[in-house]
DNA sequence: GTCTATATAGGGATAGAC
DNA sequence: GTCTATCCCTATATAGAC
């Protein structure tokens, strides 16, 4: 494992939890244990270029995890539930945000504008495919699929306002049975 | 009108786009007009008073637009119908977020977690009471209620990361449906 | 009540020793 | 590859003239 893979998973948990404006040098050599001298040398496009790999690890993460087995899987429904699974391990049952919705939220959107946007993007698409080839018909997949997305997003956004992380598996599991309903 | 309350909306609309952590008084006096020696004059708390007062000016407007007509219209139906055009209106069909999101998701929520926390609170009570009058049974009032606040959130977040406003107006039709469904 | 000037701290980033 | 020291800039906040 290179120096810098083991890197990057820190490096998330503090833009996850600062954002990008609020991660500021300081609280990320706290995090990682690495002086601004090594994390330039590691990184000499500074905070930026630490976030873009941040954010391409995640979308590599969740290609393999979940995009992936939403497209592939012979079984549609097995992968759909293999999606809700990994969903619910990587945002920790509702005690960790989601990254990538923190910076479209924010100013940093823009700048990141492409990862933000395709990260989502196929993640929709992927399961429009997958609730498709479950039995949706194909108009009523592409609506599920948003609000599927949209009540992951929303159910983290209000789980962490109410500090109730079983907001967060409530919803999901309603979200669920949406998906398998037909 | 107070100059105090003429210059809320815009401190919003900053903390709105950058957050609490990248809003810089550089950006607010830009957005006001206003120099640091006024702003601190009239808010001698810095920016966590502004933040504070931005809150409670937000909370004061659901209160009265959405939180009360729920509560208090003799017609239920009504009251939920009222609700999603006021949603409408105040995101601007997608075209801007929710503040009250975006500190939830930041750092920013344990120094304002008690409007943060009573904010979507109070919204989530008054919607179920009034699925419930609406016909929907006890319990089912409760989990969609939490589903169109979710659905909602999440569809700006998605709105926002895809720059589509449409898909916002999208979400909150079929999100109107569903509420209807009864 | 508004401004300019200033104080002090922390921001991101770089240089160079080891 | 890691550190310390340092640079320059911007941050929040204050003082005091007008």
């Amino acid at each position: 494992m290179s120096p810098r893979a083991a890197l990057l998973p820190k490096l998330g948990e503090v833009f996850r939890t600062y954002g990008y404006e609020g991660a500021s040098l300081t609280l990320i050599t706290a995090a990682t244990g690495l002086g601004k001298g090594s994390l330039y040398h590691l990184f000499p496009g500074g905070k930026a270029q630490m976030a873009k790999e941040v954010l391409a690890e995640i979308d590599q993460w969740f290609e393999r995890e979940v995009f992936a087995p939403l497209r592939d899987r012979e079984d549609a429904k097995a992968g759909i539930a293999h999606m809700f699974k990994a969903t619910d391990d990587y945002f920790r049952s509702g005690r960790r945000v989601c990254l990538v919705g923190v910076f479209a939220l924010g100013a940093a959107r823009d700048e990141f504008a492409d990862a933000v946007q395709g990260y989502f993007d196929r993640w929709r698409e992927a399961l429009a495919g997958a609730l498709r080839r479950a039995g949706h018909p194909r108009a009523e997949a592409m609506e599920l699929s948003e609000d599927i997305l949209a009540g992951i997003q929303g159910a983290l956004v209000l789980a962490r306002a109410a500090d109730d992380p079983k907001l967060f598996s409530r919803s999901l599991t309603r979200l669920k049975r949406r998906a398998a309903s037909r």
